[in-house]
DNA sequence: TCATTAAATTGTT
DNA sequence: AACAATTTAATGA
C-alpha cells in the first residue's frame, strides 16, 4: 500500500523538492480515509486545500438537480486535483469527489500550496503541465463526444487514466465497475459492457469482474 | 472449513 | 429499464 512520501516522491512535482521543502510539505499535509461512497471532498464547501489521491480511486460527480455539464473525471492513486480552484481563492467547490472504493486521500493545506509556488519553479512547471493537460483532455471531451463511437469513447475513457504527468503510476488492472466506466465514458452500462467486450476481443484488454486489466495503452488510446 | 445468504456486478433482452 | 446469472463478502454452524 503506498504511503504519502511514496506518492509525492513519485510525482513528478515531489522530485523537484528538496529536503526541507519534502519535509514541510510531509508535516503539513493530512491524511483521510474515505470509506466506499464517502466523500473526498463536497461541493460547495471552501476549498482550503489541494488534494491528492494516495490509494483508491474517487470520481467526480455532479448532482443531477444543477443539470451543469461536468467532465466525467476519474482520480486514480497518484493524482492531484483542485488547483484551479485553489489559484481562485476565495472560491469554492464546484463538485463533489466521490471515494468508488475506500480511498486515501490527502489534503495539502492552501499556505503549504502557496509555500511551493511561490518557491519551488518545478512545483511550477508541473502545475502549468497540469492544467494544461486537463485543457487537452477538456477539449478531447468535446470532441470524441460527437465524433467517436461509444467502443473508441471507453477505450479513450480508460486510456486516460495512464496520462504518466497526470497520474503516476497507474496500475495495469482498474478497478472499476463497468457502471463507472460507463459514467467515465460518457456512454450507458449497458454499452459500455458491449464496449469492453469488443476491446477484449481485440486483445486491448482483460475483462475480469470488478475491473478490466489493460493490456495495450497506446492501443487504446488510437483505437477506432 | 463449509454452507447459506445478501449484496454487488455482469451479461442479455 | 428490467431481468437472470455470476461473483464476492459476510455470517454462522
Amino acid at each position: 500500500m503506498p504511503t504519502l512520501d511514496a506518492i509525492i516522491l513519485a510525482s513528478p512535482w515531489g522530485k523537484a523538492l528538496d529536503a526541507g521543502e519534502l519535509e514541510g510539505v510531509l508535516a503539513d499535509t493530512a491524511v483521510k480515509v474515505i470509506p466506499a461512497g464517502g466523500y473526498v471532498c463536497r461541493k460547495g464547501a471552501p476549498v482550503d486545500a489541494w488534494i491528492g489521491v494516495i490509494d483508491g480511486l474517487a470520481k467526480m460527480t455532479s448532482l443531477s438537480s444543477e443539470g451543469k455539464a461536468v467532465m466525467p473525471t476519474v482520480v486514480p492513486a497518484g493524482g492531484w486535483f483542485g488547483e484551479g480552484s485553489l489559484l481562485k481563492f476565495p472560491e469554492v467547490r464546484r463538485y463533489d469527489m466521490v471515494a468508488i472504493r475506500e480511498t486515501r486521500a490527502a489534503y495539502m493545506p492552501r499556505a503549504t500550496f502557496n509555500r511551493l509556488l511561490d518557491s519551488n519553479i518545478g512545483f511550477n512547471r508541473f502545475l502549468l503541465q497540469q492544467l494544461n493537460e486537463r485543457l487537452g483532455q477538456f477539449i478531447a471531451v468535446i470532441e470524441t463526444d460527437r465524433l467517436l463511437d461509444p467502443d473508441a469513447r471507453v477505450a479513450r475513457g480508460l486510456a486516460q487514466l495512464f496520462n504518466p504527468l497526470l497520474y503516476p503510476g497507474t496500475a495495469s488492472f482498474l478497478q472499476l465497475s463497468q457502471e463507472d466506466i460507463g459514467l467515465l465514458s460518457g456512454v450507458s452500462r449497458q454499452r459500455a459492457n458491449q464496449s469492453l467486450q469488443v476491446l477484449e476481443k481485440a486483445g486491448l484488454v482483460k475483462v475480469e469482474y470488478g475491473g478490466v486489466k489493460v493490456l495495450d495503452v497506446e492501443g487504446l488510446k488510437h483505437f477506432d
